[in-house]
Order: C-alpha cells, then structure tokens, then sequence
DNA sequence: CAGTGGTCTAGACCACCGG
DNA sequence: CGGTGGTCTAGACCACTGT
C-alpha cells in the first residue's frame, strides 16, 4: 500500500483561503468591518456554521477580531492591543508602557548573505536599513537595525518614521499594505561592544539581551529581518509558555 | 445604570469546568484516553455539539489532546512532543535533541522572601531545592536552581532525580500527581560570576541568558519557581510570536 | 428595536484507526 | 467492520451593541 498524500480538505478550510485572499488583495481593509456571517454564508454557498469555522481559526490566527454585536473585524495594528504581541520588554517595576522609537538612520543597501537568506531574496538584491533606539522615559533600552526588502518598501526613508506616531508595523500596513502577522525570534546573551555601550549608555562588556527576528505576512513570506539589543539592567523579556 | 459582572456562563464552559475537576481528581490520568464524546453527551446531559466545545477548548489549552479514529487523550509530560514547549534552546546548526539532566544538589530549606512570593506560600515554608546542570553532547549549556513546595513534592530526593529518564515534568506527573500546565519565563542577560562561569566553562563574565520561570498546575497555582543561566555560545532561545 | 456574533441542538455523513 | 473524532447543515434562541 502507498501512503498517499492528505489531498483531502475541509470546506471550512476553502472558505478560509477565500477569505484570506479577501483580505490579502484588499478588498477587508485593516480595522474595517467584514461582511456578517449571513452574507458571507450567502457569498460563499454555504451555511452560516461553515463560515463560523473559518472566521473562528482566522481569528485564531489574529487575522480577525470578533467583537460580539458589532461585527468581525481585520485585525490591526494601529490596535493598541496589537503592540504587546510583537515587543515583550516589560519594565521590572511598572506598567508596561510604549516605548518611544528615534530612528537614527535609514539607507539603501544591497542584500548581503544573510540578509538574503533571511528574506529570502536574491543577493545583492536592494534592501532598506534602519537604525533605530527604543526608550523608556528618555532612557534608551534598545537599539536595533532592521532590513527590509526594497522592492516592497520602495519610498521608505527617515522623515517617514520620524512623522510616524505609533509602532512602526502600523506604518508598514497603512503605508506599504504589508501586514506582519507573525514572527520567529532568537535570543542570546552578547556582551556591548563599543558604540553600542555609548549608544545605550551602559559600559563595554555589558551583557545584552540579542534579540534576532525574521517576521512574515501572507503566505509565510519573509518581509522583515531585524536584531536588536535589549538592555535588560531595568526591564525583562516575558514569554508566557503554554 | 449598574455595570453587573459578566455572570453569565455558557453551557460548554460549565461542561468544561466539569471536565478538569475530572482531570485534577484523577478520574482520567495523563496518556490515557477519555470517554468519547457520545459518553460525554450522556453523562452531561448535552449535545454532543456541546461536549465537542469544551474538548475543542481543553485541547487548545494543551490538556487534552484528539486522535482522529482513535479518541481524546489527557495530554502528558511522557509524551516527546510536549518537551519543546518548556524548553525552547535550540543548537546554533543541527537538530534540536534533548538536553542531557545531571542533578548536581537537591535538598530542603525554608521559603524566603523571593520563593515565597513567587510560590504563593508562607514565609519559611518548606521548600525544596534542586541544582542541576543540562548538557547537550556532554557539554554543560543550562545550570539552574528549582525551588519547590516541601508540602506537594515531599518525597524528592536527588536518587530519584538520578534514576528517572525523560523530563523532569514527567518525574513530576507521574510520581507526585503534578501538572505543569503553563509557565511564565522572564529573560534577561546577565555575566557570568565565577562560581557558575566555571559550571558552565565559559569565562568569568561571559554573557549568558537568564531565564527566570514560575509554573502552574489547575487552577493557575503556582508549583515551581526556577531560576536558569543559558550558555548561548552554541545555541539560541527560540520564540514564536503568533 | 434590528442586527451582529454566540450558544445549543439534532441529525447525516465523512475520514481515520484498529481489529 | 464498528467506533472514534471531524465536517456540514438547518434552525431556534440568547447576549451584546448601537440607534
């Protein structure tokens, strides 16, 4: 006997993709309403509990908000709530608060080795890099590079992000229509060199939290690579295991 | 206008409920299978539809787990799958493999004020202590220091930490009736001091992560306190954002 | 009040597993 | 083949939101 392949999916996964489709192409625009359950059913030939399932995975999967009595909604990131999911520095006393973001550079640059993998783009392909610090109360905390792939992110430059009020994902989906919807993220213990010591104003050596992460949208596409430098002396990175 | 309290509780959420009293007393221990849903339907007076929601949760939850054509099972620490998800180091290349315990200590103490707090016990309570270091390939990667209740891990010596093969939660579910059901880990990255620079063989003041978690079993009680120090020369702490 | 998502039911049928 | 979970439907009713 062979074993073949799972060729075999549900209908409520068929009305997932159409869904993710809608929202991909733009027809749902982030933070805007989506068609009811009833309409959607009719759209779609099917009954309401099939369209049920769909949206209650694309929820799941932080794609849609449900909001009992409103209507279903395409998740977004100028949602204050969204912040948390993607930057998990908690201060080791207080509440958790934005930190502010002060871009220090951006530039054009072609795709180096690890770049390229990382995006999963051509070498040498042109990619956007930005310096930036994160601070909290005026201390900086955290400063990072992020690359981004220039064929997505052609006007991209520094007045951009210094207008910008909000996390820089709320930017990339308002102005370049590219969602973040997750991300993978490795962690190691470095010691700060030089310029990063001054930069975040603690001594050279100084043990500092490496934070690298690839972040991707529709289709497991690869859109963001970034590593950053948390220093930890009066924050932490929460990671709830479950 | 008063604002009442949400004192409305859905039918599956009470069948829910029900359903990890039968978990913690003991009625269905881990890896083994629960009635189906039909049975469950009887027993609860309720739809199938109904049951079927409350395992949909209890499943997203990690306390079950569905086999199709087979049943639903009480998830388990026994269980390979379950390893990954309390301890998410990763080698820089190559395959992710079980790190290697060696219980260094283990032995009884009084509760101060940090293990107190983060136990949920009295002050000077009982509490037990372990010291172990985790190897990968013979090479020392984690030491760490787990605090537990006295009252619920009476028993435990370091023979028996010895002898058990597998997980340290599995030793914890099989032979004291713990689950560890979801854990909160707070990283930060601190150097290494001498005593634990030595452990780990690495220099007096490498950078290594700190990974401070707090476990809880049913009823979001807290069951374990421990505190690790990660070498990630050679390796990473991989973190999905989803 | 009308419209939305949320719950609950009952029944039919399908995919998967093991004997 | 029988038993399990998985899908799909249709309809009734409930809870929440705004007008």
């Amino acid at each position: 006997m062979v074993n073949l392949p799972p060729t075999f999916s549900p209908l409520y996964r068929q009305i997932k993709s159409l869904m993710i489709q809608a929202l991909e192409s733009g027809e749902w625009r982030p933070g805007q309403a989506i068609p009811s359950e009833q309409e959607l059913a009719v759209r779609f030939q099917v009954s309401q509990g099939t369209v049920r399932k769909a949206i209650d995975e694309l929820a799941a999967d932080n794609l849609l908000v449900r909001r009992q009595g409103k209507g279903t909604f395409v998740a977004s990131h100028a949602d204050p709530r969204a912040l948390f999911r993607f930057l998990r520095l908690t201060p080791l006393s207080g509440e958790i608060v934005a930190l502010k973001s002060e871009p220090l550079d951006c530039w054009r640059a072609k795709a180096g080795q690890e770049a390229a993998r990382n995006l999963s783009i051509e070498l040498s392909a042109p990619i956007i890099i930005i310096r930036r610090v994160l601070k909290h109360e005026s201390k900086p905390i955290v400063v990072d590079e992020i690359y981004l792939p220039g064929e997505i992110f052609g006007g991209l430059n520094i007045e951009m992000l210094r207008d910008w009020q909000g996390s820089i994902y709320g930017l990339f989906e308002s102005r370049f229509g590219v969602r973040m919807l997750h991300a993978r993220e490795k962690l190691r213990a470095v010691s700060a060199d030089r310029s990063v010591a001054e930069t975040l104003g603690v001594a050279e050596g100084a043990p500092l939290l490496s934070v690298e992460r690839v972040a991707y949208t529709y289709g497991d596409k690869p859109v963001e690579w970034r590593r950053g430098l948390y220093s930890t002396a009066e924050h932490y990175y929460l990671n709830e295991l479950s």
